[in-house]
DNA sequence: GATCTTTGTTACCGTCCGGTCGGTAATATT
DNA sequence: AATATTACCGACCGGACGGTAACAAAGATC
């Protein structure tokens, strides 16, 4: 039965095939094109401005002038994007940290450091491990994010004991100064369009300063 | 067609509509058990467990015991829902912090009760406008979220400009600072089951205590 | 120039979800 | 007892979405 309305529909409507509008992709367009890194670049953009789960696949073959079954040729699912987006966030963030790393430096000015990197990489859209849901994901890929997570928590709890053992921070627990750290520029993906007007250099200078100084008089 | 199937259901299964299960909803039920306010309590809880947009009206009516066409007898749609939720959660924010707040306190103190109010809260899953992304409203249902938001937000911005009057505070710019507390009591609800073993009053100690102190030595 | 691999396409499916329709049992009103 | 109102239900609809099958064209290889 589907068969016959398939064939019946080819059949009877050939034209209907490649209808009026020229502008669509076409067979016989430029072949590759479209490659891995560029459907990620893209791709982490939309998830960072719609939200992992509120972007359909056709929205991003869209966004890629491709179809989505073409999709389907470069990666197995739509998670399976998703997780190759929060790899590749992960690499970039470890690649502009070292870059700008300085081991002799005391746990407070490192501490700087990397929340100067995390909120440059978080103005680019590439951490998209932290615009999706893990509640939308399996279990596997549960277990993936929220390892990039750990690992990047890990990261900063290190950053903040240094400053500890070296009398440059103190502190209570570290895991919760992490997550108010992590929350408070986390949630700069929530912010509207009035904010976004805010240099972003003048946003992790402040919040350095906050988190640092405080914002209490003596 | 339908008539005809549904009259033989009746009248053929009487018995069908009392199935073994006796726990589940039956006609003759209590009437006026599920009224809005029980319903509205349990859907803050929901949409903080597992999101607005991952929470069906299915859910919903399964946790009240009540099917899905009963909630459009209380309300008007899914997005009605969740914005008497919010209106809901400001009102109760509104009378947990009329009762600790004390205007002869200084602004210093008056932010520490902003935010252990408001963190009092996050944790009973009351305040619906912080796990609903607006992108999934119509334009009016944004507007009114978004009025709540700037309502709170007002509410800090005075608390610190107040505090910066009266000498107790010091900051460079304070819509940065109250996006930066925001964010990070509003990541709360990102918390992973690990991190919700924390006392709350500790989690709220702290996070005044980096807010106001910072965590850097002199 | 035949063949294979790569990179696409059209057309379709099953599922889930918000929302609606018509109907009904319990309760309040008279 | 008759009637109106409140509170609820089963069955269904239309649209969106993730995913798939079958097919087609551009290059690379031979």
């Amino acid at each position: 039965m589907a068969e016959a309305s398939k064939k019946t529909g080819a059949a009877s409507t050939p034209t209907q095939k490649r209808p009026g509008s020229a502008a669509t992709a076409r067979p016989g367009r430029k072949r590759g094109s479209v490659n891995k890194e560029v459907i990620m670049a893209v791709d982490s953009s939309m998830f960072r401005e719609r939200g992992y789960d509120r972007t359909s696949l056709d929205d991003i073959a869209a966004g890629l002038s491709i179809t989505k079954p073409s999709l389907y040729y470069h990666f197995a699912s739509k998670e399976d994007i998703l997780l190759e987006c929060i790899a590749r966030g992960y690499i970039l963030f470890q690649q502009k940290i070292a870059d700008r790393d300085d081991i002799r430096l005391p746990g407070r000015e490192r501490v700087r450091i990397f929340i100067e990197c995390y909120v440059d990489l978080l103005q680019d859209n590439v951490l998209s491990m932290i615009v999706a849901d893990e509640r939308v994901m399996s279990d596997a890929g549960k277990a993936k994010s929220r390892n990039y997570k750990r690992m990047l928590n890990r990261d900063l709890l290190d950053r903040l004991e240094l400053g500890r053992k070296d009398g440059s921070l103190a502190f209570d627990d570290a895991r919760i100064i992490s997550f108010g750290i992590f929350g408070m520029v986390n949630w700069m993906t929530h912010w509207q369009s009035a904010a976004l007007l805010i240099e972003p250099r003048t946003v992790s200078d402040q919040f350095v300063a906050m988190i640092l100084d405080g914002i209490g008089k003596p």
